[in-house]
DNA sequence: ACATTAATCTATTAATTCCATAGACTTTAA
DNA sequence: TTAAAGTCTATGGAATTAATAGATTAATGT
């Protein structure tokens, strides 16, 4: 299961993806408007900020906004940098690589393969979720 | 990712599945050959026989094995039963299913739907992934 | 009947991760 | 120069996961 820390992103995102081009959001509109508190909300824009994800500007005026276009920010890389690993074991993790210290050898290791397949099913449908899409998602389901 | 105690019943059952039809095992052996704690491994024998996974006798020459064949035995329901929930949202899980208190409304959430598409090939996936075709491929690739 | 073997049950503790909050500091705009 | 808003450091509590200890019960062979 995703972790709070990396749905609140997911969705911070997401609103800011609505907002792209209209100028800084502020924390506490976003905030309220998804239900996420406020000081734990600080901390996730900051780590996207340091990807390089969003773009902050400081004092009146200042708040958050998208620094890649909604169409070139996906759901995979969200998660890998949010949450961590995506694959379900990590010696089959392409990104946070551990040796499993349970296993014996990897070479003859029969489990491995279908959480290989996982993963890169996963990875898959993942990478190809961008924000563009989950927003014209919504708008054809209804939203408002 | 998966628990600790997931991936030592995997591999629990990866070794009982090897021993199929060869009476029953004790704990001390599979903990020894698989390098899991003992205590550890008989809460989680116990519960993969309350399950009916596996089936148990005390007393001398006792221990525990397959209760049923290992083609009929596959990842998905091991991870679900000692892990939980395979999707990645509680809001797409089949088997844990829980409403996302973060999410203002289901019917317009534009972000289920690729977790959804995740889960259902994690599920064909692990759904085919069984005890017999581990073991088959461990033997390929020349595990002793 | 008895001793031995091995699973079962009940508790408890340790370690880790996750979630959330507090408060001081810095930058920017009006 | 004052108010608005992001930045940084630190900490606390809750929940989950991992592991251990000790007593009990059942089966087997002699």
């Amino acid at each position: 299961m995703l972790s709070k820390k990396c749905k609140y992103a997911i969705h911070a995102l997401v609103y800011l993806a609505e907002k792209y081009q209209q100028g800084p959001v502020h924390i506490q509109e976003i905030s309220e408007k998804r239900n996420i508190p406020k000081k734990f909300l600080e901390a996730i824009l900051l780590e996207l900020r340091n990807a390089k994800i969003l773009h902050s500007k400081k004092g009146k005026g200042g708040g958050y906004y998208l620094h890649q276009k909604p169409s070139d920010i996906n759901l995979m890389e969200i998660i890998r940098l949010m949450h961590g690993a995506i694959a379900m074991l990590p010696c089959v993790s392409l990104n946070y690589y551990e040796k499993c210290d349970e296993c014996r050898s990897e070479k003859t290791c029969g489990i491995r393969d279908a959480f290989i397949n996982v993963r890169d099913e996963t990875l898959q449908i993942l990478g190809g979720s961008t924000l563009d899409k989950i927003l014209k998602r919504e708008k054809a389901l209804g939203a408002k």
